[in-house]
DNA sequence: TGAAAATGTCCTGTATACAAGACACTCATC
DNA sequence: GATGAGTGTCTTGTATACAGGACATTTTCA
């Protein structure tokens, strides 16, 4: 069932959407969209009925799952959003233990670390916690992040067919942010690799100060169902990322299923 | 508009709902609610019907919102809530200053920091940042905490009227987890007292060995619109505690309007 | 082991929520 | 100050989503 997109464009009369099903795709498209949006752009980028959108989404913002901007009328996320949110990382059992290994991770070795899970296809930091570098923060956490620009997207992958990758990434996520674009064929090797190693390092992708020093998370049937990694500098000696890949590993196991 | 409470015991037929507000009822529940709790109980405490229960709650759990836990069939709140929410506290302004106030803010004292709101006329920490001390850590981020438990209560209460707060104060959030009873005219003039002071110290109230040390952080209106507040160890020298507010003093008047 | 309660799915009629469109405003822009 | 685009509120008819209930399992516990 695809959650955002819009009805197949026909001739017919515009079919009867029940809420549920435009209230789901309000919050998708909010959340994809990245910023804030007017009631009358919302509903064009829905193909949905103008009126039918104001009267939800002032009945999500009255319930306070959205908020709108005083001043300019956009529509955001709500307070309320996010405390249902916290239930989630507070009671869902992998989320709960990975958000305490995180933080033993981050104090134990003083570097950031983050748990990382798959999400409509592309990649997201569940849960981050800084180490101590004065490093930028980075503020990427929920965000949807093309897989391909980084070490855990090629664990969450593993075990995947050729087709079934190449059909999960766009075009686009092949490129980096500096411009540089990856090859599939290499893609698909460093999958493997990351798979057989049971880790994964990748350096200077999405920057070019820092490494990325990802381990997978297995779930009940073998599968990869998460990772959590390590974002270190890139210009660590060997034998410190040989000692920090050990412990990361070490947390891996401890997560994982069996 | 009453978000949770079902519609009035009347003898008439029932009432149809809409389904936007059958949703909300059951996210405000499962949030109060607190424990994941299965369909048919989930109908029966909203008084609605179990088929529309059924129906709607497995549309949220296909989009991700809830999820139902594949043992015992409870629902609780999904993975794409967490998300969602996590773009609040991107996106909205005082939440994201907020946030990084208190990361900084617990850095530097190495004390437990935390960022507070009122919600549903209960106290909720919002964003939280633990401090060094090797003490346990309070997983009540996202709760709903009875207000007079807390310093940063009286404060989110400053300027309102008797009337008002014994309205919003609930019989039993006046007695506290060790079973003692606050006395309401002791909190009221408490709130007076914190307004006055602007800020506000409570010893031993949830647990004993902790004092909690909230300031204000004021909106556009002079109201207070949130708190920011410390948490610290119950027997700290007065001149430690004083450098410690006057430190909190300049978060709250970083973060306030104006 | 049998009865009672709960679970999940499906069907149907009708009360009503939705789509469409009208209307009165408010901004921009020329 | 005229034009066009967007905003927010209301009203109305009808397609349909919801409430109710039936049914076949499964679970509980006496």
């Amino acid at each position: 069932m695809s959650l955002v997109s819009p009805e197949q464009e026909t001739d017919a009369p515009q079919r009867r959407e029940r809420s549920v099903d435009r209230i789901l795709q309000i919050l998708e498209f909010l959340h994809g969209h990245g910023e804030g949006i007017r009631i009358g752009a919302l509903a064009k980028a829905l193909n949905a009925p103008r009126s039918s959108t104001y009267t939800l989404v002032n009945d999500l913002t009255q319930a306070g799952l959205l908020e709108i901007a005083p001043d300019d009328g956009r529509i955001f996320f709500g307070k309320r959003m996010y405390l249902y949110g916290l239930n989630y990382i507070r009671e869902n059992s992998l989320a709960k233990r990975a958000r305490l290994e995180v933080d033993r991770l981050a104090k134990e070795t003083g570097e950031t670390s983050e748990f990382c899970m798959l999400q409509n296809s592309r990649y997201t930091i569940m849960y981050m916690r800084p180490g101590n570098r004065p490093f930028r923060i980075s503020s990427a956490v929920g965000l949807q992040i093309p897989i391909p620009w980084t070490a855990s997207g090629r664990l969450l992958l593993a075990g995947r067919s050729r087709a079934e990758i190449e059909e999960l990434i766009a075009e686009e996520d092949l490129v980096l942010p500096d411009g540089r674009r990856i090859d599939i064929d290499d893609f698909i090797e460093a999958i493997g690799t990351a798979r057989n190693n049971g880790y994964c390092l990748t350096k200077g992708l999405v920057d070019a100060v820092t490494q990325c020093l990802a381990a997978p998370i297995y779930g009940a049937e073998g599968n990869v169902e998460a990772t959590i990694c390590l974002v270190l500098p890139i210009n660590l000696l060997d034998e410190q990322t040989a000692a920090l890949r050990d412990r990361l590993l070490q947390s891996s196991r401890a997560l994982s299923s069996r």
